[in-house]
DNA sequence: ATATCTGCAAAAGATTTGCAAGGAG
DNA sequence: CTCCTTGCAAATCTTTTGCAGATAT
């Protein structure tokens, strides 16, 4: 049995970093945080503001920046976008951009030693030093494929 | 002994391709042909016009739009940047965006394998159609490791 | 000769900044 | 009570669009 609800438990993440919980903003980090694809500021906006009234577009922006000085979530461009997309896995892993649904998607296949390899491979013979690694793929997600059949 | 000048080998690409030959174009063209990082629009300016000085920066725009829908270069964005990037080698390649120059940098260390390796892992655990895969890197350069000692 | 290209200016789209009022701790 | 957050408006920055005159073929 869970001591603490969902709820109660984002409250503290955010108390943790030094964050002020409002209502604004623990409704944008709950939808983050449950999102699978990786919508832009917009997308966040529209699909909080039926929980949340009091809501404007600003608001997203500012905690989609304050979340991101807490290391809570990554912000990132795919493709030929000009558009932010919001990610609350921070961890290394890769996007699809489908060209039929333009969502951003998560990649669940494993990868991880690909990426290993590829990180050893890099640094072995560049002489870069490498911080991070972002792999981007553009195709047509499995439920465009099958929506097409 | 070369037959054709590299000027006039440029005119030839672009005539192929069903595109005017003009001062301005061919500046921007064989510029960006010897780019070794990938400067964005308002660079790919600055580094013209000299060279070119009826330039203006919507011409560059149009141009490196022009180029891009003819297949002759690749446009696209990397890490937190909202600017685009023009790459004139349009084969599978990783980027290096480093965080103390700014610049954008081919990797040159040979990576197919590895990629081949996770583009074969990726469709078979997916199910995704996967046309294009993107590999960006965050750190710092070797350049700029050298310069800090 | 005519369709394309250039350059200026204005528009568009996404994100950021400034500031006064409201709310959390 | 004090500082942080919100929401509005205006500003900023990059890229795109419209249009008249110039140029390539």
């Amino acid at each position: 049995m869970e001591t603490y609800s969902k709820k109660e438990e984002s409250q503290s993440v955010l108390r943790e970093c030094g964050l002020r919980v409002t209502p604004q903003r623990l409704a944008i980090f709950d939808f983050l945080r449950d999102s699978k694809d990786h919508p832009n500021a917009e997308g966040v906006y529209q699909a909080v503001k039926d929980r949340c009234p009091a809501m404007s577009l600003n608001t997203v922006y500012k905690n989609l920046e304050a979340f991101e000085q807490a290391g809570l979530i990554t912000k990132f461009t795919i493709g030929d976008r000009q558009k932010f997309h919001y990610d609350p896995n921070t961890k290394t892993h890769p996007h699809l951009l489908c060209l039929s649904c333009s969502m951003v998607k998560d990649i669940d296949a494993e990868i991880q030693p690909h990426v290993c390899d590829l990180n050893e491979a890099l640094a072995a013979q560049t002489g870069h030093q490498i911080h991070r690694i972002e792999i981007h793929l553009v195709g047509v997600c499995r439920e465009c494929l099958q929506a097409a059949n």
